[in-house]
DNA sequence: CGTTGACTTTACACAGTGTAAATTTACACC
DNA sequence: GGTGTAAATTTACACTGTGTAAAGTCAACG
């Protein structure tokens, strides 16, 4: 399996990257991605097991890239909790566009394959912490309409990819109007006005 | 492809529905089909062109049998724009599960397969028209709050089947939660409150 | 100079789709 | 009863793509 991080097995990331990017979804074919690595169909082998962990490693590789870490964790210096579901989905919400590719291939295995079900489950485990977290913070301000379980599957459901698919992709909406609605549709959904809103 | 309604091609159908309900997503092979059907693989074939076709016709078979048509002119009787809003959801939102595993399907096919895309894109167009019919009835009674186009993007959305899928299988929702939340959001999110709220 | 590690090359087993053609079965009509 | 015909079955095969296996190349390192 060879050094963690040897150069051909990045530069096979890269091309996994690359191929699953422009065709999102569609699940390049291990030959496909060989040639655009420059390598054999079997060195692949050499350093992942199969395809599906190819492609797990593909979204690891991806998330160590960007710092989703990082982006997520600023999330959580705004003080009130309005602020931080802003940030929250602003952060997430503009996060997905650079994963989608990479993304919607695992969502698409998920299906047929159960070790790409549970690498994508945890992921998306993950992401749920940021929202259970952006409606503890609401909750401490007491601006919660809803019990926090509940607010957070909400919440949860907004940010989902499909959810930024439909929107942007098949309706074609610009980042800028996604990003501004979902935030509209959760602080909507999920809080109670401090105050008297536009009522005369 | 002999007749339209052979008693074969029926037990292929339903066949065919059978497998996709209790694995959703799956794409159960040919000769699982042919095997639950009681027929042999080659005959699947003789009454349809290749798996996607099949799939297809699945999909159409249960329109025809649950009368998706009837049920969804149902929801038109209503008066007011938000009786007709709340009426589609709850007509839309309850068809969703019984279509789910099949749906999924041709959903996850969608990716890779042309056939399969053309056919459910078309489903889910015809699904806008009625997100487009509910809208427009909310916008004669002047409870917009957004552009027609921008809102029927919108309960598009919240009314899609990854969206129920996120909240009822992966969160767990009850229907009539899941029912009642949606209710909530699109009203919310579509519409201006008619008179002031409950502000003091 | 020999070893080691990374990669290539060639070959193959396996699953699943779809094509093709010969054969069986059954019923319908004269 | 015999013939024709439609619907299925059976058998065989081509094709694609994944994953395994093993032998060969080649350069770096000691």
């Amino acid at each position: 399996m060879s050094s963690e991080n040897s150069p051909t097995r990045i530069r096979i990331l890269k091309a996994a990257w690359e191929l699953l990017e422009t065709n999102p979804g569609v699940a390049a074919r291990m030959s496909d991605i060989a040639k655009k690595a420059g390598v054999s169909r079997q060195a692949l082998y050499l350093h992942f097991p199969n395809r599906t962990e190819l492609f797990i490693a593909t979204t690891k590789y991806q998330d160590e890239m960007f710092g989703v870490q990082d982006m997520l964790s600023k999330s959580r210096a705004a003080t009130t909790g309005h602020e931080r579901l802003d940030a929250f989905i602003e952060a997430w919400g503009n996060y997905i566009p650079k994963i989608f590719g990479v993304a919607k291939t695992l969502m698409v295995m998920q299906a047929t394959d159960e070790d790409a079900a549970r690498a994508w489950g945890e992921r998306m485990q993950d992401m749920r912490e940021g929202c259970a977290a952006a409606v503890a913070a609401l909750d401490r301000d007491g601006a919660l309409n809803l019990d926090p379980e509940g607010a957070t599957d909400l919440l949860w459901t907004l940010l989902s990819i499909p959810t930024w698919e439909h929107l942007t992709q098949l309706c074609g909406w610009p980042q800028e109007r996604y990003i501004a609605t979902i935030k509209r549709l959760a602080l909507g959904g999920l809080t109670t006005p401090p105050h008297a809103p536009n009522a005369a």
